[in-house]
DNA sequence: TTCCGACAGTGGGGTCGCAAT
DNA sequence: ATTGCGACCCCACTATCGGAA
C-alpha cells in the first residue's frame, strides 16, 4: 500500500504544512472507491468503529511478506471479516484472519496495521491535519471541510462529498436529526476569577454534573441517544429515552448530562454512573437526564443563535427539572458565590459560559471554560515506568504513595505522568536512576526517598490498589525537596478526603 | 516580533460484556 | 468461577507549528 510511504513521510517531518501536502497528494491518488477506508487510514483509523482486534491479539505477527500486494481495497475487506466474527470461537477465527493479513504485508505495512488497530499510529497526524488535506486535495474551503466534519460527526464521509462533490456536496452538509454532531467542549480555568476573564461579564455559571455528557435525538416517536464520542447508547438509557419522549416538542436535539442520583436527589460517585450507563438489560439505578443546551427545536438549527436564546428556547422546551442548575453572574463575587453552591449541592464544579456566543460544534474555545476544585498532597514515588514516543529513554510513569504509620511503609495510590516537562523528564531520569533498587524493562523500583506534590481531583474506590482507594486525575505539581518521605502525607488522610466526598 | 489557538502525543482510573481457561 | 481482552466512560497536561496580532 502506498499509504504506508505517505505515512512514513508523514512521520519523518515536524511540519505541518509538508504533513498537510504529503495527505493531500495521498487523498488525490486514492480511487472514488477508495476514499472511505484510505481515508481514515490516512487519518490513523481505521473504517470499521470496532474490530474485536487490540494490542494483544497484534501481539505475535507472521514473518512479513517480501512485496508489497495489499491494496486499500483488499485490506478494507479483510478488516471487514475480521470485525463480523463472534461468537464460541471467535478468537480462534479471529486470529487467524489477522494472521493471514499479516502474513500478506511487508514489514512496513505490518507496523503501520498495528498503529491502525490499535489507534495509535502516531504519524503526527489526525483528523484534525485530514482536514487540511481533505480541503487541499478536493480544492475546497478548509472552514467548510471543518464545518461538514463537525456536523457530519464522520471524516470519511466528508472525504467522499470533498474530493467527489466538491464544495457544493460539503455545503449540503447540515444538522440531521437523528445523526450525532461534535459536541461542544469547554476550556479549564483554575478559578472562577479566570474563567470570568476569558468569558467576560456578564456570564452564565452553570452547575457542572460528574455524569457522561449526552446528546439527545428525537424525530417523532423515534429516540437516539449518542455519548461525547458519538456512540448511539440508545438501547442503555431508555429512562433517557422516556423522558425526552415525554416533551411536547417533535423534532429536538438537546445537550446535557446524565447521572445516577441518591435517594434525597444528590449526585452518586462517577463510578455509579458510568456503571449504570455500560450495563445492557434491565436498569437497577436510574440516570436523570439534565439539559444545558438546544442545538435544534422543530425544523429550525439554533447553533449559531446565541447562548442566551438558546437557553430561552430550551427552558420553554424542557421542564425545569430536566435543565442543568444556571446562575446568571455579572461579577466575579456572584460567580463564586455560585461556584461554591454547585460544591455544596456535592457536584463537580462549575461551567462558566459566554452568554452571547453561538453553539461552536466540536470546539474546545473560551465561550465555555469549566472550573473544578483540586486537591493536592505530597506522596512518595515508590517506582518509574520507562517511556515511550517521545518520552523513550526517559523514566516517564511514577508510581505513587502515601505513608502508612501503622506499617512504616507506604501504600500505592495510582500513578501519573501528566504535568512533566523535559527538563523534568531529564531530572527524574537521572535522581530515580540513582534511587533505583530494582532495574527492569519497563519498571524501576526505586527506595521511596523521593517526596513529590500532586494535583488530583479527587479521590475514588479502587478494586486494584491495596488501600481500596485512588487518585482521580493525578497530575505532577513540583517536586517537594524541602520534605523527607517520613514528611509526606499518610494513607489515613486520603481515606478521610474520600469520606468527604 | 511576539502571542496564542489548535493539534498531537503521553498516558491515568474505572466499568461492562464476552470468550477462553 | 475467574481471568484476560476489547471497547468506552471520565480525563490533564506539555510541546510544537504557524497564523494572528
Amino acid at each position: 500500500m502506498d499509504l504506508v510511504a505517505t505515512s512514513a513521510a508523514v512521520s519523518a517531518t515536524s511540519s505541518r504544512k509538508t504533513k498537510v501536502e504529503l495527505l493531500a497528494d495521498a487523498l488525490r491518488r486514492l480511487g472514488p472507491e477508495e476514499i472511505v477506508a484510505g481515508s481514515a487510514y490516512l487519518a490513523g483509523e481505521l473504517r470499521q468503529r470496532q474490530t474485536g482486534v487490540g494490542w494483544a491479539t497484534l501481539r505475535q505477527a507472521p514473518p512479513p511478506a517480501g512485496e508489497p500486494t495489499l491494496t486499500v481495497a483488499a485490506v478494507d475487506r479483510a478488516i471487514e471479516e475480521i470485525s463480523q466474527v463472534g461468537g464460541a470461537g471467535s478468537q480462534g477465527r479471529r486470529r487467524e484472519l489477522v494472521g493471514a493479513l499479516f502474513a500478506a504485508a511487508t514489514a512496513d505495512e505490518q507496523r503501520h496495521l498495528v498503529g491502525l488497530f490499535g489507534g495509535e499510529l502516531r504519524q503526527g497526524a489526525q483528523a484534525g491535519l485530514l482536514v487540511d488535506a481533505i480541503a487541499r486535495a478536493g480544492e475546497v474551503p478548509v472552514t467548510l471541510v471543518r464545518r461538514a466534519l463537525l456536523l457530519a460527526g464522520d471524516l470519511k464521509e466528508v472525504a467522499v462529498a470533498a474530493l467527489t462533490g466538491g464544495a457544493a456536496a460539503l455545503a449540503e452538509v447540515a444538522l440531521r436529526v437523528g445523526r450525532p454532531l461534535a459536541p461542544m467542549l469547554a476550556q479549564s480555568a483554575a478559578s472562577v476569577d479566570d474563567a470570568l476573564a476569558a468569558t467576560g461579564v456578564p456570564a452564565v455559571v452553570d452547575v457542572k454534573l460528574d455524569g457522561i455528557r449526552i446528546q439527545v435525538h428525537r424525530s417523532g416517536d423515534e429516540v437516539a441517544v449518542f455519548t461525547r464520542s458519538l456512540d448511539d447508547i440508545t438501547p442503555r438509557l431508555p429512562e433517557v429515552v422516556a423522558a425526552v419522549r415525554a416533551l411536547p416538542a417533535r423534532e429536538i436535539v438537546l445537550d446535557g448530562e446524565a447521572m445516577a442520583l441518591d435517594a434525597a436527589g444528590r449526585p452518586r460517585p462517577f463510578q455509579e454512573t458510568a456503571s449504570r450507563a455500560a450495563t445492557r438489560g434491565a436498569p437497577v439505578t436510574v440516570l436523570t437526564p439534565y439539559f444545558f443546551d438546544l442545538l435544534h427545536l422543530d425544523g429550525a438549527d439554533l447553533l449559531d443563535a446565541p447562548g442566551r436564546e438558546r437557553w430561552g428556547a430550551l427552558a420553554e422546551a424542557v421542564p425545569a427539572p430536566l435543565l442543568v442548575g444556571r446562575t446568571a453572574v455579572t461579577t466575579p463575587a456572584e460567580a463564586a458565590e455560585a461556584f461554591a453552591a454547585a460544591l455544596a449541592a456535592g457536584q463537580e464544579g462549575v461551567v462558566v459560559k459566554s452568554p452571547e456566543s453561538a453553539y461552536d460544534v466540536g470546539r474546545r474555545g473560551a465561550a465555555w471554560v469549566k472550573v473544578k476544585p483540586r486537591h493536592t498532597l505530597d506522596l512518595v514515588v515508590l517506582a518509574v515506568e520507562w517511556g515511550h514516543g517521545r518520552r523513550k529513554g526517559w523514566l516517564s510513569n511514577l508510581h505513587l504513595g502515601a505513608r502508612d504509620p501503622q506499617t512504616g511503609g507506604f501504600v500505592m495510590l495510582g500513578k501519573t505522568f501528566k504535568g512533566l516537562t523535559d527538563e523534568l523528564l531529564r531530572w527524574q531520569t537521572e535522581r530515580f536512576l540513582e534511587l533505583a533498587v530494582d532495574k527492569g524493562d519497563w519498571v524501576v523500583t526505586v527506595r521511596p526517598e523521593q517526596v513529590v506534590e500532586i494535583a488530583f481531583d479527587g479521590v475514588q474506590a479502587s478494586p486494584r490498589y491495596p488501600g481500596g482507594v485512588a487518585l482521580r486525575f493525578a497530575r505532577v505539581l513540583r517536586y517537594r525537596d524541602d520534605k523527607t518521605a517520613a514528611e509526606a502525607d499518610t494513607i489515613e488522610t486520603v481515606k478521610a478526603i474520600h469520606a468527604k466526598t
